[in-house]
DNA sequence: ATAGTGACTTGCAAAATGCAAGTGATATCT
DNA sequence: AGATATCACTTGCATTTTGCAAGTCACTAT
């Protein structure tokens, strides 16, 4: 088989995004980082109006990214719990840049600073 | 006329990525700041393989967003100068938290450490 | 005047997204 | 035990976005 390139371009910046680069993926992340979802259903009802269908995908491809992990429960044999790996934890650093960002520029409720 | 919501949600993560969330937005923004592209020419062979439809959609709506700002070119009235605003410039953090996120887990050539 | 060049726009096929409804495996209630 | 509810999805379909090739238009160089 031949073996195509592992990433589009050689730019960590541009793998990061091959994987996080859309509206839906980082805010899986910062609700399983800072609001603590573990279930399917949280995410779904959490407001930002994300599809099921879309959803589904979305932890399927973080979850063969490594960056989360999907268990089923212990007690529900119904209920499955995400969960962040180290890799995905390591993601705080830029998730907390976007945020200061969004804060500073784009989230002003009242007029900006 | 009614007055929406300005945002989708409250949280300052998903204001940002209201506007970055997609694959090509920080690329752009990447190139401007370290690769110091201008023209749209230089993102359009850069080598990431963005299409310029899509090109064209994102540089309007970056500077729609106040991220990036375009102007003619002194010497040739053809030619259009984009820049980074002070808001663009303020994503230089995130944009490097992302940058160490891909280099440590991504974009591993060698062994990852 | 003619031939480029830079920055797009247009047309169209393919892929991704959004929405509503449905499925299947448990779990809970009566 | 049987009916009902819950959880985590999947499916079908319309809409939107993306990607690719080709074309346009203003301006510049020869």
């Amino acid at each position: 088989m031949a073996k195509g390139p592992k990433h589009r371009s050689g730019c960590p910046v541009s793998a990061s995004l091959e994987v996080l680069g859309d509206r839906w993926s980082l805010l899986i992340v910062r609700d399983l980082m800072v609001r603590g979802f573990r279930r399917f259903k949280e995410f779904q009802q959490s407001g930002e109006g994300i599809a099921t269908n879309i959803l589904a995908g979305r932890l399927r491809r973080l979850q063969q990214a490594g960056i989360v992990t999907a268990e089923v429960d212990d007690e529900d044999a119904r209920a499955v719990n995400y969960r962040l790996t180290e890799k995905g934890i390591d993601l705080a650093p830029a998730l907390l840049e976007l945020l200061i960002w969004g804060s500073r520029h784009e989230y002003c409720e009242a007029p900006c600073n």
